[in-house]
Formats: structure tokens, sequence, C-alpha cells
DNA sequence: AAACGATATTGACAAACATCAATATGCTAA
DNA sequence: TTAGCATATTGATGTTTGTCAATATCGTTT
């Protein structure tokens, strides 16, 4: 790293240089931490596809019964990947009867979203 | 999964009842894929950190060399996950002499956040 | 040219992850 | 209560990922 107390030494193609003033970081360890978690939901095609067709219902919610066949994996598989985006709070479910119902929280996506500025 | 032609075997607590209509996927395999890349990038608290820092950088952009000592992380490592930034489009770098400068790329992050609705 | 410094790449390793078969749990219906 | 179905959990396996030491690459300076 270049000291912090150069005076001039420009070459030609440059004007500015490094100085590795230690400025904070505006995001702390911890809060990088959980972002991180909810953006690990998202990092997978078959989470992000569960969490289109649970948005675009028309009911709101999908039976989890229905999300088996179109993502095209086994049902312990599914069942795994629901419980991630359930547990980053992207989805809520609500068990009925033999179904468990699945919604997506809009209000959690727009956060994160809204932290990407 | 239930058959779609059930008529009206309601129970107490159910007023509805799973149909399997197999409704197209809003979010396209490859499409989720592509997304899924973007989501990876942003899913480790190091990458969030650098991108919170270089996003911030009063000159709009950051020397690589001032990026080691606040991450806390070998050199080797944080060359790792500006790659990965970059290679996702969010980031942009530029080679001044012996020095990379690191910009944000706020068009991507905005199109990443406006998929999340 | 040779030495030095900033950055990138390679190789290795442990931890985390996606996936499925098998099994467990729990509700409903006969 | 027993049978059957929807969902969750467990265990095993191959793959991906984060990390660092060592090394390579490439400007700059002497």
């Amino acid at each position: 790293m270049a000291t912090k107390s150069v005076k001039s030494t420009k070459s030609k193609s440059e004007t500015k240089v490094c100085c590795g003033t230690a400025r904070d970081i505006p995001l702390s360890e911890s809060d990088a931490a959980g972002l991180a978690l909810v953006f690990a939901a998202l990092s997978d095609p078959v989470r992000l596809r569960l969490l289109s067709i649970i948005s675009s219902a028309p009911d709101g919610e999908v039976c989890a019964c229905d999300l088996v066949t179109p993502i095209g994996k086994s049902q312990p598989t599914v069942s795994h990947h629901l419980r991630i985006l359930f547990e980053a709070g992207l989805v809520e479910r609500e068990k009925r009867g033999v179904w468990v119902w699945y919604r997506a929280v809009p209000e959690r996506l727009d956060a994160v979203a809204s932290r990407l500025r």
C-alpha cells in the first residue's frame, strides 16, 4: 500500500495517489453477516423460482404440494429450499390440515431491495 | 399431491384445496440461474463490506491497496472477492499505473433491486 | 537492468451446500 | 385404529466456496 504522505510523485498516467486513509466501513460486520444470509437464500436458482411461483400466485399463497412437480426436484429437496426461504424471512407458511401453504413476504423483499443503494 | 378435480371435500379447517394446476413459472430457468449468480456475489459478508466501502467513496472510486487492511483478510482473498464482484457486474475496475481503482456500478444494483418485486 | 511494490493466479484444504433415498411425523379418512 | 398421503428430517455423497501461502505478472524506480 502506498504511504499516506506521498507528496507529488505523479507519473504520466496518474493524478491521484492511493492514501491508506482508514475510513470507517459504512456497513458493520454484523450487518454484513445478516444481509449476506438473505442474499445467500436468494443465491440458488431453485429458490428463486420457488419465490417466483409463490409471489405470483393469484391467491397470494401456494400449497407446497404444487411446488414439487414444476420445480423438477425431489420432495425433500424442495422442502429443504422452502425452509431456507422461510428462515430468511422471505416467505411465511401456514399449515392447514395436511397441507402447508406458503406466502411471500413483500416487505422483506422491499427491505432487502432498498439496502442495495 | 391432491388431484385437480376434487369437488368439495372440505374439512373443518380448509376452504380451499390445492389443485395441481401446472401454471407457468414466471421466472425462467436461465433467468433464475443468471439472477442467482448476482445474489451469490452478494451473499458473502466480505464482499458486501467491499461494495459498501467502494460505493461510499468520496471520489466514487477506491484503490485496491486501500481495501486489504480494513477488510482484515489476506491480499489474495480480497483480490478473489473483488474478482467475483467484478464478474457479477457489480463493480468496474481500471488499472492506472501500479494501482487498480474500483468503482461501483449503481445501475447494476438498481437492476437487481428492481427484480426483487 | 535490477530491485521493489501492487495485484492476480495457483494449489491446497476445510467448511458449507445441493441433492436424493430412506425414514419419521402428523393429519385425515375409512 | 389402521391405512394412506403430505411434509419434514436424517444420513450420505459429490460439488462448490472461502481462505491463505507461495508464486507469477507487470508497472515503476533506482
